[in-house]
DNA sequence: GATGAATGAGGCTTCATTCAT
DNA sequence: GATGAATGAAGCCTCATTCAT
């Protein structure tokens, strides 16, 4: 099994940026120190190389997120999802930023798209128990989902893309922005006066 | 030059969910409905086509969030570019994902990223000052604006992956956490117990 | 659509001997004159081009043997359709090495199969006909049709294997005993003593 | 030496309808039950295979329809090969069939080609001495065989391709007409009469 | 002697680009 | 200026063969 894993570390180095559509399957061989025809010993085909690269990512992340997480009021558990989230982000860039350029790209099968939805829907349930709590403010909770998560897609963006150094109290720096962001009260009356 | 136009709007649809590697000349040329040498006329090649569409639409959300800025204190003024940035996400989502998923790929020209760069390093700029006025709280500017902004493309991203409605008080429940994600202070100490 | 029938002549050339398999696509395309990827803008594959070269000839040779056929007594009938058959050899040999090297191949599709499966039926039915006439022996009727027929398919493969000359008054050589090899009782009873 | 038996036996499943082109080296070896490596301790490579397999069976034939042949009158000798032959389409169809669909195929070596020969030069000549005789008519030798000849092809093709049963007295039912093939004159005045 | 994972040359096909009309 | 048929370089993939075990 030492093969397949070489060749999907190479295609995470390689597919990291989106580039997965012009990456030959020759030079993802090479960079595995394998041969061309041993990737189609191990995978399907080019596709089945990007979608196991996914699910592995995919389920990776999905079990750092929740495994083992304990009960405790929202805000806590919250913080303690953001603190894996992003321990996850410093120590796996390139992971996380493939995970998010190739989210819901055509060539993902089925199974990688359920995965893909697996988290988002965990999140987004997540949020609405606590919005029925009283804990998030109304609103729509993918909406809110998007809106954190997505900031860190940005900040890890931002560091594969311009080499914005992570710190390593990433998660202290950015989890009472991304807590508001989901607990605070808007107010529109205000914001549209001048 | 309608016939520039037509194509360059074509590409828009095309290319917006990333899939510019997959898409063939011929079937941009059919789309916008010329002869697919009527684009080898108007543009250098597929490549131009693409970093024609990233300049045009990267100039018009520079312009739509900078022009005409009037001089106020840091939170209004982060209000209405926030609010200026809604509305183009609400009007050209389109557009607004084309830039995000083009976002310094590689057959992006020196032009196109020098544009692309231009507007972040305004943003980080503002925060910049913002911060020496002690308007923003500490920390590398650049972060915070990629938390901010990547908020932001998470919510576009979820509009058109997974049809999450764009509410039309977009800016209303979206820019008092992102101004939060600037303003407030973290407290670390207090993270870490329980 | 003269560069389709550039390909078929040429297709039809290379494949005659049953080299379907070992003929490269370019090959193919150098023999018609024509770019490779020319190939496929007139044919959906490689298999497109034998289906279309197939079907070409297939419906050729029963158009040559079946098209006004005046009614008249079997035998007079049969030595019309083998004269016709044999001037169709005579005239397209390769056509006709071709035709049978590749009935029943797999890379054949359901139109081709259908087509070559037409004329069959409609020999051994003519033959059923007779029989029911008493103007041809009992016994199974697609056997009679395999062996007359194949007979002249030895011929042919004769001529292109080992340079077999095909006399100019070929069927008037083997009309009379193709003809026979239908009408003339046999007689095991003798054949089996010594 | 039993490997290499079960190799050949595998072969000629596999190659019997021409798919000699697209049967990978591992799909054989599955099928004889051997691994892939042990194909090449065997035979030079997969060239080697089928010549091999084409020799095996073509000197059988050629054995079995030579072998201990009674000097006698020219139609009961003609009769007694008939019958031969016959037995062996019979009992071995597959290597009937492997034998005819692979004549003079271009991966054939010089000695296969030599012995395919032989066997035709052996009947050619045959016919050639009973013409001297004044038992069979003028006309090219090697026309009438391969009619005749040809003529049993066809039945064991059509048996293979669609299924036609082969009667036990297959010799019975075809003798006749083959003989009469070679011996009947023909009569092109009449033929060209209505 | 037997094996089958690994290899890479060579096959089929796509598609960015050209150019005669 | 506009067109789209033609092109051939380059991509994905197969499979005959090798060789370390």
């Amino acid at each position: 099994m030492s093969k397949a894993t070489d060749i999907l570390d190479a295609a995470l180095e390689l597919f990291e940026g989106g580039s997965y559509g012009s990456t030959p399957v020759p030079a993802l061989a090479q960079r595995a120190g394998v041969g061309t025809g041993t990737i189609y010993r191990h995978f399907p085909g080019k596709e089945g190389v990007v979608n196991a690269l996914y699910q592995r990512w995919k389920t990776a992340l999905a079990a750092r997120l929740l495994d083992e997480l304990q009960p405790s009021d929202p805000e806590a558990t919250f913080r303690e999802i953001w603190r894996r989230l992003c321990s996850f982000v410093i120590e796996q860039p390139a992971a996380f930023a493939f995970l998010e350029s190739h989210h819901h790209q055509q060539y993902l099968d089925a199974e990688s798209r359920r995965i893909g939805d697996e988290l988002d829907t965990a999140m987004t349930e997540l949020i609405a128990i606590w919005q029925r709590a009283g804990k998030v403010r109304s609103g729509p909770a993918s909406l809110m989902v998007a809106q954190a998560y997505g900031g860190l897609v940005g900040v890890a963006r931002a560091h594969r893309d311009r080499g914005l150094a992570l710190p390593a109290d990433l998660a202290d720096q950015t989890a009472t922005g991304a807590w508001n962001l989901l607990s605070l009260q808007h107010h529109p009356e205000k914001e549209n006066s001048t």
